[in-house]
DNA sequence: TTATAAAATTAGAATTAATCTAAATTGAAA
DNA sequence: TTTCAATTTAGATTAATTCTAATTTTATAA
């Protein structure tokens, strides 16, 4: 709770008490959630909470750089507690989406000369290793 | 235009006017574009066209891997014709959407045993050299 | 060729994530 | 306390996508 409170503070935003608690959900659920997991989630210990609090902090945390969008699924935004460098792994068959180790900071590219590249994501789909198995039986 | 045929028939699929004509699209207009974009364009020279034709026929596409699904904007969906390994970079001043060179295929990750691993995307932001250009005067 | 069935296409309604708006509330500084 | 700006709110709006049920087209068999 301190941490998110000092988190917050050094990057210029102003710790009220929705950011404080948007800001520890996603830290403690490492789920990708959406907007709508966030906002069912928390409305029950803060039953005034709105959605639209929910989109304003988060595109806040988004600017920020605490935290990252997921843009791997079609229709809704994810989002991620931004830690270290790793990729995400969607499911098309049971929809998971979950995290895996890539290097990519080092990932070798050209053609971007003389840009300002801000964000990097690698989106792998395909399907996993669960349905896989199911699919044996 | 008889590649295109050939290449839907290579995918069992019927090679209908329609179908062929948005493949066709694809292939000559590199521009990642969106379903509606698609469907405007291929209006003019084909009136009794419906929008639900292209996001059928996108489908169809996107399922046989001829095409690809680009996620890397929030709303909507974007379609490429699905040649060899590149990565996109999305200027979050103009909007512009362009491919850069990077070898996904070589990508070491981890964490993914036993996965089908069906598609890799790379997507970079950031800000483009024109848009970098224009700030400073 | 004609009849029949299957596939493809259509227009428009329905859905829904995200944004917008204008009012209400909160919090900090004077 | 008073004042002003920042934050939050409910609900309306927007727009991409999906759904639905009817129509048209295409292929096949008689």
């Amino acid at each position: 709770m301190n941490e998110i409170i000092i988190e917050l503070t050094k990057n210029n935003i102003k710790p009220s008490i929705h950011r404080i608690k948007i800001l520890e959900y996603l830290r403690d659920n490492r789920t990708h959630p959406t907007v709508d997991e966030i906002y069912l989630n928390l409305k029950e210990g803060c039953p005034t909470l709105s959605r639209a609090t929910v989109y304003n902090t988060l595109s806040l945390f988004v600017q920020s750089g605490i935290v990252r969008p997921l843009t791997i699924e079609d229709r809704e935004i994810r989002y991620d507690y931004n830690t270290e460098d790793h990729g995400h792994f969607k499911c098309e068959q049971c929809g998971f989406l979950s995290d895996f180790e890539v290097n990519v900071a080092q990932l070798k590219y050209e053609g971007l000369e003389h840009h300002e590249i801000t964000n990097k994501d690698v989106y792998f789909r395909g399907v996993c290793n669960k349905c896989l198995g199911n699919k044996k039986s």
